[in-house]
DNA sequence: GTGCGACATCGGCAATCGTCGTCATGGCCC
DNA sequence: GGGCCATGACGACGATTGCCGATGTCGCAC
């Protein structure tokens, strides 16, 4: 590979001239600039990142840690992430941790060695453990998570009023014994939909019996299969909330198998508004998060961070909205 | 940050000690060993990978450059990368050039400069023209394309062959006027699939007239719309065949809000198996793209590579299959 | 039994990777 | 001669590694 010094060689000059005339840092007389552009150029010289990063002690690197990035809806915030880091001269680390507090701390520990300018981490229950070995020591933006620290912001979304809008949704529609889908108990957002969507149907006069909730795991599968222990625990339910759009489809699949229609027999309601919720038949109902919001949110959050680090923690909260399809129906 | 110059003083031995004894690199006295060991506990110590990169020449990294990583798609295949990288020690950078040669060649610059060790690229049409400006600088791996070039390997998908099953499938249900919903002329993939499939019409004794062919953009509306041409273009069709999955479900939602059915009416045949063609009604028949095998495949040519870098260039062609679903239906 | 050289073992010094910023220098003008 | 300007020399940044030196071990000859 060739170096500054070639550069330098080749056009006469020293290195720091070089370097200065890219990176404008100093005065450099026209005609002597112009000679070491056209040396870069003859060289084809482009700079080593890695010695760049090592002196200047930055990389220009952002690490997102995920659970899944084949999830769409993470594969769309990371896409966001990406391309607005990108614009801003960051690259991204993709790093997926299955929300494995062991694979995260692993991951964390070489994003660390590598020196990452920013983390964004869409974290498991035990991130505040995971985190708190290498806390102070990088900038962080957490996904859907908060944590009290200086230099941690956090993007939240409204998981409680989300679910509060399916819940006030269907009850308005008229349904009085509607069905549970939950992700994981320890993820923190599941309870908060749960919470909210108990809420609205509270404010409308309505119980949620234990047996009315089947607990998941946020895939397509498990939500074939709670749907499927759903119909034996409470087959007198007229709707079902199910506590993402994954989960929601496996159970409209399951109840298609056993002859059920939606949202004829049952309505269905999910949650993220991933970009398959509209491929689906029929289109699902479901609340939306506003996943463009998340990604850019995330960076800026951590851009500017990065350019003020001590600036007081932040955390930004978004708001999820009900997007109206075609699987619900009115009942009573 | 501490480096390894504090956890020599620490220890009071020479940083040459503490390199070596982390690195298995010569013999140190056990009992030196041991008090490096400690120190390195004591202080958290972790070694500097920027300035380690910079020592040795390799950075453990390899670049990922696809067109979006929220394709479903290119998200599994990205995930697989990224998992069978991290297992042998590697870091991936992701990059989305929205199959834009511009973009390509600006990201490309970046991982170079950030002196990556091996690159993963599902290119533009234009790639070869880009590549080839930074061509021998890096060992590669091509996803779908193939350039003539030491030191770059291919992880191909034989589209002729799916394309051909998916035609062999459609004509002997019976079908006679079939449409296609192509995708961009200017990828490889789409032009090798069509011919596939023509091929197989023609085993069958039918044709393809030109007025039966819809080129679209392998999205989910760019499928609907292209269906909505197809309808007015040969209306007596009674099969379609998609040249992804995306557009094929794009299609069977056109097909449904003009009140037809699938397969009822139109049966319908798609490529690629991603994650949500189950998740669509009806279950999308369809050809199924090894994707696991393509992510691992193209790590382990890298991988290998990286350890025999003058190795003869080597394509891997990895065989299509026919899932049969739901969406299509014997007709005559 | 003693003395000495060959050799293995173990640790430290210092060069190196490529870039950037500080300090120094030489030339020029007033 | 003082001040300014353009540029060059050089030492970090943090880790790795070739080389050398110090110490210890062993064997052999006298």
């Amino acid at each position: 590979m060739t170096t500054i010094a070639d550069v330098a060689r080749y056009a006469g000059v020293s290195v720091a001239t070089v370097s200065h005339v890219m990176n404008h840092t100093r005065h450099v007389e026209p005609e002597t600039a112009e000679r070491v552009r056209a040396a870069i150029a003859a060289l084809r010289y482009s700079p080593n990142s890695v010695a760049r990063s090592l002196r200047r002690g930055e990389t220009k690197t952002i690490g997102l840690l995920l659970p899944d990035n084949s999830n769409p809806f993470f594969a769309s915030v990371a896409r966001q992430i990406e391309d607005a880091g990108f614009v801003s001269g960051y690259t991204v680390i993709l790093c997926n941790s299955d929300g494995n507090a062991e694979k995260e701390e692993r991951y964390l520990s070489v994003l660390m060695a590598k020196q990452i300018d920013g983390l964004i981490f869409a974290g498991s229950s035990d991130h505040a453990r995971v985190f708190a070995r290498l806390l102070p020591s990088v900038p962080a933006v957490l996904l859907d998570r908060e944590i009290q620290s200086v230099n941690v912001d956090s993007v939240l979304v409204d998981h409680n009023h989300g679910g509060y809008l399916a819940g006030r949704y269907l009850a308005g529609l008229g349904h009085k014994t509607i069905g549970v889908i939950g992700g994981p108990r320890d993820s923190s957002s599941s309870p908060a939909r749960l919470r909210g969507f108990v809420r609205a149907l509270g404010e409308a006069g309505l119980e949620l019996p234990a047996s009315s909730i089947v607990d998941s795991d946020y895939h397509f599968a498990g939500g074939r299969l709670a749907m499927e222990q759903l119909m034996a625990q409470a087959p007198d339910i007229t709707a079902v909330f199910a506590c993402n759009d994954l989960m929601a489809m496996g159970a409209v699949t399951a109840l298609r198998s056993r002859g059920l229609r939606v949202p004829d027999d049952i309505s269905m309601v999910g949650f993220d508004d991933i970009p398959y919720a509209v491929t689906t038949w029929p289109p699902l109902t479901t609340i939306a998060q506003p996943v463009e919001k998340i990604g850019t949110r995330a960076v800026s959050l951590l851009l500017e961070r990065l350019g003020e680090p001590e600036a007081p923690s932040r955390r930004e909260v978004l708001a999820p909205v009900l997007v109206e399809r075609e699987s619900c129906a009115a009942r009573g």
